[in-house]
DNA sequence: TATTGTTATACTCTATAACTATA
DNA sequence: TATAGTTATAGAGTATAACAATA
């Protein structure tokens, strides 16, 4: 049985790798992975009201209040007058939001190819194909065991 | 160049989907994923004092004060005076503390377990290997951007 | 003089609850 | 009455800097 915990602690410390060399990225891009969160959402909605972004990011309208507050200091995004709704903004990306999220983009895309290529064929869609069941298995084992 | 997004955008979701199921875990034994670094590494090498743990887990000092009083505070850990060096303690597991950390073990195999049980033996090797390899790349990739 | 740990201070992310303005 | 967003308050994790006691 435990020929499989080499594997998930590979998988565990890649997590972990991954997600710090994404920090690195970010804090020189001036984020930090909430407010790039944020940045993501607006890149591919466009401009959006702080409710629609508290749902989809699940956090609290509190949270996102400050999260904007943040990213508008910083001049990534601005608040915009809602054109129907007295009460709603509209977050909207400026120049240089726009511009980093597509930098955010190239490196994502960068990251997957270096990360992929010296692959063989072969052995690449062995990877994908356990990848797929890997997730279809922890998704239904957290179904079942978060409710 | 495109087709590896696909199974790096899977390999992020995992590595989400897996941080999630892993935090829900630890709030049900009452511990953060913060707090519950300190008490692994206390699992691996017994009492050690301040110092250490600040070193191993890359933090502050001040970081570790926090986290030892939170321990303290819940019953996981207690400070026992250095037996020859009077400005150190040492954090010790309690009894709670150690039943925590064997509770985490078991937890940590079973999803090894659930994760890779019936992956077909050819795959499971396919992915494993594939694992490898992106480990490799994307350490190197990192160790040639952060300095 | 160097080291261990604490206190002081500050920033980020997170939450709930009370409140304002608008629907 | 319900919704969008803010203010108030709180707690967790993180950092640096100044300071105490001890080496």
């Amino acid at each position: 049985m435990s020929e499989y915990e080499g594997a998930f602690d590979r998988m565990l410390k890649l997590a972990v790798v991954l997600n710090e060399d994404m920090n690195h990225g970010l804090t020189q891009l001036g984020l930090t992975q909430s407010r790039a969160h944020v940045l993501w959402e607006l890149h591919h909605k466009g401009p959006t009201t702080q409710r629609v972004l508290a749902d989809v990011i699940r956090v609290s309208a509190r949270n996102i209040t400050g999260l904007v507050d943040a990213l508008v200091a910083t001049g990534f995004v601005t608040r915009q007058p809602h054109p129907t709704d007295r009460r709603a903004v509209l977050v909207t990306l400026t120049e240089h939001g726009t511009k980093t999220a597509d930098a955010m983009d190239r490196e994502h895309q960068e990251l997957a190819r270096v990360l992929f290529s010296g692959m063989p064929a072969v052995q690449f869609d062995c990877f994908v194909e356990g990848l797929d069941k890997v997730l279809v298995e922890l998704q239904d084992r957290v179904v079942a065991s978060i409710p």
